[in-house]
RNA sequence: GCGGACAUAGUGUAGUGGUUAGCACGCAAGCUUCCCAAGCUUGCUACCCGGGUUCGAAUCCCGGUGUCCGCACCA
């Protein structure tokens, strides 16, 4: 799927839109609507139902996302996370300061401070690049984080967060309590992260304000005991830093086994790998010939990660693998740096009674952009010709006894009429599809009212319903597909004699007659998103 | 931030100085008694913002904002 027809569908039904459109916008921000906001949310709860149940010891807390300057200054974001922008006087252009002075062959100009990189232009005193003048402005730090005003008096400074996992680092000590002293301890946040990104661009992919959902794991780094040989077989596609050193391009698959005991890697963190896998192919069902795992090399990884690995999706919409989640281990650079910054004593004493500094694993995930990865991987479009070869001979999948089995046979697949146009249709996973259910009157004036009270009875067993009335049945299952709702009950006349309905599943559009007094416990179990290790209950057939 | 291109109903578009700003899809109301965007009737909605040139600007010029593509950035 394209950007453009997914921009264009995400406006069109209520997915999400520019922040401010009747202002003209504000790039790097957007607003999600109803069904943007249901998909987003069944999104983040599959995350976390999947990666905070992981251990029982992991545990999903909310911190704030303004952060005192305190927390900046000793996680380095203050220092490492800006650029010293400098303004012609004379014309107004706008420049980096380091690269103005690396054109003129300066070395070494990466990490020097504003003030310094101020010296080096006094003395170099280079033209502006576009009017030629030297009159250059003392360089200003450009910070990527957004900084606050805080308090009455302004003279506190605060900042958006720029990344969610401070938060957790922050309620580290307290969490240990909370947690009952154990380690490993695992807590995941899900919330806004800030960045005054220079250029956002592509949508969801770089934003102003984005969500992250992560879990910081705390482990005692002698002592991390996973049970790997459950997951040992497991196949992971990767793409070694060594192996792209000597111009490798493509992974290879390589066992979970394997990457341990040749790949150098430590075992608690191939197993973290595994779970990732298997939640971008078996929970999002991202086709697994898409999937990579790249390894970052010394010079790409930030300085205190000692491995990291980013997740990568192949999107045709962006026409390359994009970074949709990591996992890094950041050994015990982040308890070091806010022990020393609020001089706390951030390790503790493992049951074992020895004492210990946490290291930290920190399973990363884009909320956003995985969101836009759904529409790119599960958005399809098929023409009638496409579709054509499939309809005549899908059987119903084996009835259930709910199956109402005197009555006139549902129509089938080969009594559709012929089909108008291309249909569109969202292959979410049912746990993930904003909306669950449609019940559809046939005749609005004869089956409205029905319709609504089993809507009701479905809303009740928790489901989430909607009953689309205007427009003919065949458009209201279009609409209804676009936005990847996965199962629509059909009401007609037969369901005022004998109360059964139609089940249409979305993706086949297979139909059988269902009673209605089933349908409660046919499609409930259906809707659940996995969990780890509980087999797949998700491989259910669909309905 | 830099360079280039672009900006017209909800969506996709036509419109090179004077148009009631056109078309398609869509959406809404009504008719239609039974399963995949059907048909008929009626209706709805747009020139990104600000300034300038001109008798007259969607159209030309300047500035802003936004989008896309490349570069840079992404501790």
């Amino acid at each position: 799927m394209q950007t453009e027809e997914i921009v264009s569908l995400f406006k069109r039904r209520g997915v999400l839109w520019p922040s401010a459109e009747i202002y003209g916008g504000s790039a790097g921000l957007f607003d999600y609507g109803p069904v943007g906001i249901a998909l987003k949310r069944r999104l983040e709860d599959a995350w976390a139902r999947w990666f905070v149940g992981l251990s029982p010891n992991y545990y999903l807390i909310d911190p704030a996302d303004i952060v005192p300057e305190a927390v900046v200054r000793a996680s380095g974001h203050l220092d490492h996370f800006s650029d010293a922008d400098v303004a012609c006087g004379k014309c107004g252009h706008h420049a980096r300061a380091d690269t103005l002075l690396e054109e003129r062959g300066l070395k070494d100009v990466e990490g020097l401070t504003p003030e310094a990189l101020g010296r080096l232009l006094r003395e170099e005193n280079p033209p502006c690049p576009r009017c030629g003048e030297r009159a250059l402005t003392v360089p200003r730090p450009f910070n990527l984080m957004f900084g606050l005003d805080f308090g009455v008096t302004g003279k506190e400074r605060a900042y958006l967060r720029p990344e969610t996992a401070q938060g957790a680092y922050l309620s580290f000590a307290r969490m240990w309590d909370v947690g009952r002293k154990q380690l490993p301890l695992g807590i995941a946040v899900i919330g806004k992260a800030y960045r005054n990104e220079i250029a956002p661009r592509n949508v969801l992919f770089r934003m102003r304000a984005f969500t992250q959902a992560e879990v910081q794991i705390f482990f005692d780094p002698d002592d991390f005991q996973v049970p790997l040989q459950a997951v040992e077989h497991e196949q992971l596609p990767c793409l070694r830093a060594t192996d792209r050193a000597m111009g490798a391009r493509e992974p290879t698959l390589v066992s979970a086994k394997d990457l341990v005991e040749k790949g150098g890697l430590p075992d608690f963190y191939v197993y973290h790998m595994v779970h990732y896998l298997r939640f971008f192919r078996d929970v999002l069902r991202y086709p697994v010939e898409r999937i990579r795992f790249l390894e970052k090399n010394e010079k790409e990884r930030a300085f205190y990660n000692r491995i990291h690995f980013d997740l990568e999706v192949k999107l045709d919409s962006l026409g390359d693998f994009k970074e949709l989640g990591a996992v890094h281990y950041r050994g015990d650079y982040d308890l070091t740096r806010h022990g020393a910054g609020s001089k706390t004593d951030l390790s503790v004493t493992t049951t074992a009674g020895k004492k210990v500094l946490p290291h930290v694993l920190e399973l990363t995930f884009g909320v956003d952009r995985n969101l836009w990865a759904l529409a790119d991987l599960h958005l399809r479009v098929e023409t009638p010709a496409a579709a054509a070869p499939s309809p005549t001979p899908t059987p119903t999948p084996a009835p259930a006894p709910a199956t109402a089995p005197a009555s006139s046979p549902p129509p089938g697949e080969g009594d559709l009429k012929e089909e108008k146009g291309p249909r569109t249709y969202w292959a979410l996973p049912a746990y993930l599809a904003p909306t669950q259910v449609a019940v559809l009157p046939l005749v609005r004036k004869l089956h409205a009212s029905l319709a609504e009270g089993i809507a009701e009875t479905l809303r009740d067993a928790g489901l989430s319903v909607v009953v689309p009335l205007t427009a003919s049945v065949g458009k209201r299952y279009a609409r209804e597909d676009e936005v990847g709702t996965p199962y629509a009950v059909t009401i007609d006349g037969e369901t005022l004699e004998n109360g059964s309905v139609t089940l249409r599943e979305r993706d086949s559009r297979a139909q059988r007659r269902v009673e209605v007094k089933a349908l409660p416990g046919e499609l409930f179990p259906r809707v659940q998103a996995p969990r780890p290790g509980r087999g797949p209950p998700w491989s259910t057939p669909p309905a």
